[in-house]
DNA sequence: TGGTTCTATGATGTATACAACGCCACGTTC
DNA sequence: GAACGTGGCGTTGTATACATCATAGAACCA
């Protein structure tokens, strides 16, 4: 793996080990040591243990005193958490979005959209590496368009760790025609400024990739009122 | 059976410099050094390093490569975004902590209020200091009895922002009265399980901070310059 | 034999030396 | 006089040596 020449050593291990993880090269549990990828990766444990401290504040690794990084394992409760966040906090970007998003930013989610709906149907088999990092990249782009500049750091965390888990390969054919559906359903509420639909759109999005990735079973968090 | 729990000497650098933040010792813009913070909390700036980029990562400094760690100034922009995604985040929590906090947490929180309000009104001044910190502890334990642990870091950012700006000193005796009366509202809401209504009071009780913090107009700064 | 202590080992935590880079002042050139 | 280049200086970025801690397993004792 070549280092880009401007890149700190720091940023190039972040990117490396984050991309690790994110290929899942490391099974849950497992002690990431700074001398091994320090070795690995040709540079010192100092950018090393830089990076790791960072995809530590992203919750991304768990770090106890003395013992080091290890990779963690999401359980249940983890998704059914972040997936509860997801659903505040996305929504709300929705709803900014409607409200500040640059023509360009509509632009180019409606693209996104498009190119998402291409991944999935327009080859013989969709290609889900592909339809994650493009619907990544839609979900980011709202957060941007939203105007608020901390969002973006705050959904860091928990944007990428379905990712992580590799979301869409549980999508079947249905599940994922309503996604894209929802994705143009965004598009225009966003487009138009109706940041009251955004809102509804988005978290009636996330709740439904929440089903599919963890089905009905303990489901009565959320605080939904009976 | 309690272990000494030795501090690292990251964490020490960690706490010292964010209460220095908190205490308002380095103006907007300052220019944080490493060699300085190393000299005068008498350890080597590894450890300092790792706490700047910790308080980085929370945005309570800026980073720029190869230029170091600036304390930012906080516009009225940035208190806006910081109170909006307050009251999302919040309010979430307090729903949350309504369906899920237990007994002796609510108990604490009960407790916490009544100590708030004699802060405020038991003595001939009311003592801000305490009751930012008292406030801050209240709201930090409505996020835990949400039982949401990643809420928990999520928040670490925001709510401790306002106190870095000291929010109370602006607060009069109407103002604060009410502020009071909110905490226990919540307090009843939370202990008799009711969701909807803890998610309303929080709501409003933000908005009744950010009206007072940052009025309706778009006008004043808050910064410490001038 | 079972349990405890001790020691070896390898990890993380910290200190420090060195390299790379940005800023600024000075000087040169046109 | 102004624009631009250049070198010194101080800072951050990185490498590396050393200190400290946690753990596994041998050694030892009851």
């Amino acid at each position: 793996m070549n280092k880009p020449e401007r890149l700190r050593a720091a940023d190039f291990a972040y990117i490396s080990i984050r991309e690790g993880l994110s290929a899942g090269r490391w099974p849950p549990g497992s002690h990431l040591r700074e001398t091994e990828l320090a070795a690995e990766l040709k540079i010192s444990r100092t950018p090393i243990r830089e990076a790791l401290r960072k995809l530590a504040s992203e919750q991304l690794v768990q770090f106890e005193p003395h013992l080091g990084a290890r990779v963690p394992g999401w359980s249940h409760q983890d998704m059914e958490e972040i997936f509860a966040l997801r659903v505040e906090l996305e929504s709300f970007a929705a709803g900014q979005a409607a409200l500040n998003a640059k023509p360009a930013q509509v632009d180019e989610l409606r693209s996104l959209a498009t190119a998402i709906e291409k991944a999935a149907f327009g080859g013989d088999a969709p290609d889900n590496v592909k339809i994650s990092e493009l619907n990544n990249r839609f979900h980011r782009l709202i957060v941007l368009a939203s105007g608020n500049r901390r969002l973006n750091s705050l959904v860091a965390t928990i944007i990428d760790i379905p990712l992580v888990v590799r979301t869409f390969a549980r999508f079947d054919k249905t599940a994922m025609a309503r996604s894209v559906g929802h994705h143009f359903d965004l598009v225009e509420a966003i487009a138009g400024g109706n940041a009251d639909w955004a809102v509804a759109v988005m978290r009636a999005h996330i709740h439904a990739g929440r089903q599919v990735m963890l089905g009905t079973d303990a489901g009565e968090l959320l605080g939904r009122r009976h």
